[in-house]
RNA sequence: GCGCCCGUAGCUCAGCUGGAUAGAGUACCGCCCUCCGAAGGCGGGGGUCACAGGUUCGAAUCCUGUCGGGCGCGCCA
């Protein structure tokens, strides 16, 4: 609708260019929104204010010689000049009602478009390590993250949506010997747990695990596991160097085999557990895509030697730095460590690059706001390998504070630790959860209401939306109680006897959806779709308490009939995209 | 100290990338069910857009500075 609006003030801005009024060179596309102010029409334009210089005209001339150089349509009711040199039309009653047959033909179809042209965007997010459950801070980025790849795939975008399984590294070894520490627990060992190990229950379950399956298969005694390790930070040693004392010595004792046994059990287990979290949640990925496996293909070595060959690294103190300086980087960083490993960073350079490879038009990281200070040194690596860091966007989401009784509640009152993401969902359920986590645009800190979420009250804006839903099904269950046929009759038929201010404002509301689609997938901005959909329903309620839809006159009753079966497909189409049910009935 | 994000109604937040008289929800007060679900609707009060400059026809929005809050500045990931 806007766009055809758009169209005839091109349209317009041709004809004054071709007598001359105008250059057509300075002609800048023009801009049509949507009036604020009711009393201002349905649309306005600024072109004449953006244009006056270079038509040599005033504005409110500009705009005259333009408005009579518009051509007609059947939907402009009226065009007027209004305040500094603003175009504002007035529509048809007849425009809005050809949009209740369009949105009950196109059904799910309707808000999506081709405008991505089916380039292909990657849209990475959550990717935690495998080392635990999802926590809430997790949350936040999988709802967002999901939503923007739907919204995106709603638009016309080719969209991959990818986990990167941190699967290699330090912090994966932690993870499989505090294991194998609970097991020789379990088999009877008595010992220091290591401060820095992973202390959660779930590394107790898949220690038992090991331990049921396996017996004392793995069982050392706790002397052979300590000799040689450095004390822990109680005992006034450092937790690093201990921790990293007790990964050798597990690698030692156990053997390759035996260690890597372990090592993917815990993975397996947690990944597992984080997959099925995910999926429970609605968020869904067409790949998993495992660091290890670019350490193994030797990925990350070649990416390091590119940068070496290019000149991009240097030698200081046992390690390899890459002058990400050179790049606008704070300070360079450590590609490999001087015990010859490389870096989490190495690995990021190496998966981001091969991104660039697979051929992707568009490349979206979604990550926690705490890692902002990563993004100049992937960028400048992507540039001293010769690759386009423009194609690559980080979204950076704020953390969400939850509040529970008025108090703060970051940890879980019964383990101690953060609260899960499979506790929330338990607790105020996955609607409210994915609904409430992108209410906000996502560098907005967030206070997250657990009671609100909770409540079933129009106070709670998920219900709101969802009850204008049931609602709307509610009336055809009536209708059916009453042997009332409700199939819509055909085209445009009756739909003239929408007259009343609350259709129309309905109806115009309707005629923004794809607009609000389009704007929320371009700018990653999901919150707005959120506020549409209350503002939608909020019209639907106000509708319905203003007027009776199954009157007893056949033909008003088939428009007002007509008219919510298209609210219902809106209100569906938008909790879809943001993962939200729309019920018949709560 | 340096860098990034944020300061809008009592509270939680929008404000369509520079437009017209700054908007919702919530809370507070007052109304509305003999009527399709009151999980709803209507009305009311409430603002120095943190502060100070600058850019221009025009600034909550853009630039600079100050103040306040969050986060980051590892051979962790």
């Amino acid at each position: 609708m806007k766009a055809q609006i758009a169209d005839l003030v091109t349209q317009a801005l041709a004809r004054l260019a071709d007598d001359g009024v105008i250059e057509t060179s300075a002609v800048s596309t023009p801009v049509v929104e949507r009036a604020r102010d009711p009393s201002h029409g349905d649309f306005a334009t600024n072109v004449a204010m953006v244009n006056s210089k270079a038509a040599k005209l005033r504005p409110r001339d500009l705009a005259e010689r333009l408005v009579a150089a518009l051509p007609d349509s059947a939907l402009v009711a009226g065009v007027e000049i209004a305040g500094p040199g603003f175009i504002n039309f007035r529509l048809t009653d007849n425009a809005y009602h050809a949009l209740v047959p369009e949105i009950l033909r196109l059904g799910h179809e309707y808000g999506r478009s081709r405008l991505g042209a089916g380039k292909k965007v990657q849209v990475e997010f959550v990717s935690a390590n495998p080392t635990g459950p999802l926590h809430v801070g997790h949350g936040r980025g999988a709802a967002y993250g999901a939503v923007v790849a739907d919204l995106l795939a709603a638009v016309g975008f080719d969209v991959h949506r990818e986990y990167y399984v941190n699967d290699a590294g330090r912090q994966m070894d932690i993870l499989g010997t505090s294991v194998w520490l609970r097991y020789l627990e379990l088999c009877g060992e008595a010992f220091d747990f290591p401060s820095n190990g992973y202390k959660g229950d779930y590394v107790w379950d898949i220690a038992a695990t090991l331990h049921r399956e396996h017996g004392d298969d793995y069982r050392h005694t706790a002397e052979e596991l300590f000799a040689g390790v450095p004390a822990d930070a109680p005992q006034g040693g450092d937790k690093e160097a201990h921790i990293d004392g007790l990964i050798r010595r597990a690698k030692d004792l156990l053997g390759d085999n035996r260690y890597r046994y372990v090592f993917e059990l815990g993975l397996n287990v947690i990944l597992d557990d984080i997959r099925d979290d995910l999926s429970l949640f609605g968020v869904d990925y067409q790949e998993w895509y495992s660091e290890r496996s670019l350490v193994e293909s030797g990925a990350v070595n070649k990416a390091i030697d590119r940068l070496r060959e290019a000149g991009h690294l240097y030698e200081k103190g046992g390690a390899w730095w890459f002058r990400s300086t050179d790049f606008g980087d704070e300070k360079d960083r450590v590609v490999v460590r001087d015990n010859g490993q490389s870096t989490y960073f190495a690995s990021d350079i190496a998966y981001h690059m091969e991104k660039l490879e697979r051929g992707f038009d568009r490349v979206i990281d979604v990550w926690g706001a705490d890692h902002h200070g990563y993004v100049p040194r992937v960028k400048a690596a992507l540039q001293a390998m010769g690759g386009d860091a423009s194609k690559l966007d980080v979204l950076l989401v704020q953390f969400a504070i939850l509040y529970r009784g008025g108090e703060k509640a970051q940890m879980s009152t019964r383990s101690g630790e953060f609260i899960t993401l499979r506790e929330l969902r338990k607790e105020v359920g996955r609607d409210a959860a994915r609904f409430f986590y992108v209410m906000r645009k996502c560098e907005q800190h967030m206070d997250f209401d657990l009671d609100l979420a909770k409540s079933q009250s129009s106070d709670n804006p998920v219900y709101y939306v969802q009850y204008a839903h049931a609602r709307i099904h509610a009336v055809l269950r009536q209708a059916a109680d009453k042997l009332i046929d409700v199939t819509p009759s055909e085209g445009t038929h009756n739909l003239d006897r929408l007259v009343e201010t609350h259709e129309i404002d309905l109806l115009k509301t309707l005629s923004r959806y794809p607009e609000v689609v389009e704007t929320a997938a371009l700018n990653e901005e999901p919150h707005q779709l959120t506020h549409y959909l209350r503002d939608l329903a909020n019209d639907f309620h106000t509708y319905y308490n203003a007027h009776q839809f199954l009157v007893d006159e056949a033909n008003l009753r088939d428009a007002r009939i007509k008219l919510i079966l298209a609210t219902r497909e809106v209100l569906r189409n938008g909790l879809n995209l943001l993962g939200v049910d729309a019920p018949e009935q709560m």
